[in-house]
DNA sequence: AACTTGACGAGGG
DNA sequence: CCCCTCGCCAAGT
């Protein structure tokens, strides 16, 4: 369904550069019978008009599963974006992890310490 | 229609 | 912290 996936690249193509999100919290905030899996299912679909390497998994790493595409190439692009990663491959979400306006409160969010 | 797979997430040992 | 299991929805066979 093609109408669900403009759901998910239009929320995407909202990630501002040098933040990422991820699969649950994109299918969180569509939340209409969305999922991490349906999220990572149509991320795999995402034309080049949108930045799927914004989008990681809940672990702030870069799954990607079967070398689908070079390994490193998502991560190497999110480090081109100021994103920093352990090597472990893993990023700091609490630090990397974008909110859309709309969901935010009225007042600037202030990130946990 | 049923079974299996998949760029995920949360809980238990 | 690492490994395994169950749940979720969609697509392919």
């Amino acid at each position: 369904m093609k109408l669900l996936c403009e759901k998910v690249y239009n929320l995407v193509r909202q990630i501002p550069r040098g933040k990422v999100m991820t699969y649950g919290q994109i299918a969180e905030i569509l939340g209409e019978g969305y999922t991490a899996r349906t999220v990572g299912y149509i991320m795999k679909l995402s034309p080049p008009d949108v930045p799927w390497h914004r989008v990681i998994n809940a672990k702030g790493g870069c799954s990607t599963g079967k070398l689908t595409i070079p390994i490193n190439l998502q991560q190497k692009l999110l480090e081109q974006e100021g994103i920093q990663f352990n090597k472990k491959g893993f990023c700091d979400l609490s630090k990397y992890k974008w909110i859309p306006r709309r969901l935010l409160p009225d007042k600037n969010s202030s990130l946990p310490g």
